[in-house]
DNA sequence: TTTTTGATAGTTTTGTTAAAAAAGTCAGGA
DNA sequence: TCCTGACTTTTTTAACAAAACTATCAAAAA
């Protein structure tokens, strides 16, 4: 089973490199399948061969990068001290993620509505893990007895991971842009940061 | 000073009240300076003689919306037996000019980015407001002593109206839309009221 | 048999232009 | 001062050709 086509695999990976460096700098309308080839000495053809076309590509980049950013969740899971240090793991890790890969997401802003349904099936599963491992915390500290029973964890994640979404820039009157400009991603983390905190008073007795 | 001029007043109201009723069936770019003007039975020339252009008059209705909905919260503010009364009047009310008024709202979904600064202003101005009345209701309860006194109100309140903005709709792996859709909103609004529900208890001592 | 490519077919984006529709103006009438 | 019909200007739409890019394929290379 493993090692089955060494070779295809690591060309793969090499591909899954150039192609995550180019989006990562250009964006998803703007690298060019011919750029991605160029930069690996390779044909275009060739890219076809390995993925059967752009956007399965660009998928298949953003996969990683999900595995790689729930696997940095999971590692630390259950290794809190408590809840709050839990959530803003959670936090922090999601900043940091999206702070490097800003340039990536160029995707979801033009392309904003009609994704891909594979698009959302990763949101999704980020979304799902994100809450189990999130409402997993709470239960581990509700059996604690550090906090009260929570009617329903999961409910009580989804907003609470919702709420965050939801946390943009600007004092009064500023305009709040639809997608988040990177040179407000620090304020917004800020205030992230601060939601939880009160989020987390009101979980406990 | 007042009454300067009943007629003029009276006729402007009758063109913003008609501007409103296509547009909020029929959204900003598709209703027609002719079509509004047909409905009153006047020229389109005339109104023009009582606004500059199509994008001044939207925004006339809609400040004169934000003014009622304003109107609606300040008539209430101070009567509140607790925060969470506060809050809540806060949540419903907004839910409720939202629900009513849904079809208006067209020309964000499209616009969506570089709107005319007048929105941005009135944006800003109905923001502010609410800050400034659910601020006030912590620091009445805080001198009242229910709850601990709150580093900077206003910035709490900040991070919570922001919060709100992000309830958005769906359970797990749903699409998350940008703009909600009408049919979600009930679920939105649901989720609104348990996020301010934890938050409070989160201000409490 | 698997991997790779040059040539090419097919599709989407971009640019151009003309016609239609709508916004916006104005001289003049009540 | 309030109002209108006729007019001008601007924006939207449709059609279409050129360019750019995606995607395919037969055949060469390994």
């Amino acid at each position: 089973m493993a090692a089955a086509n060494d070779q295809q695999d690591i060309k793969r990976e090499k591909i899954l490199e150039a192609s995550y460096q180019r989006f990562l700098h250009y964006g998803y309308s703007k690298t060019t399948m011919n750029e991605i080839a160029g930069d690996l000495s390779m044909s275009k053809a060739l890219l076809y061969y390995y993925f059967p076309d752009k956007s399965q590509l660009y998928i298949a980049v953003m996969r990683k990068l999900a595995n790689d950013y729930l696997k940095t969740l999971e590692n630390r899971s259950g290794t809190f001290a408590d809840l709050k240090e839990a959530f803003t793991f959670q936090v922090n890790t999601h900043h940091e993620f999206i702070v490097s890969n800003y340039n990536f997401f160029d995707f979801f802003r033009l392309n904003e509505q009609n994704l891909p349904d594979d698009i959302w099936q990763i949101v999704g599963e980020v979304h799902g893990t994100e809450l189990k491992l999130l409402s997993d915390a709470i239960k581990a500290e509700v059996e604690k007895g550090t906090i009260k029973a929570v009617g329903n964890p999961e409910e009580v994640v989804d907003v609470l991971i919702d709420a965050l979404h939801g946390i943009r820039v600007g004092a009064i009157s500023q305009k709040k842009t639809n997608f988040p400009r990177k040179e407000h991603l620090e304020e917004i983390h800020a205030k992230k940061l601060l939601l939880v905190d009160i989020f987390i008073k009101g979980l406990m007795y």
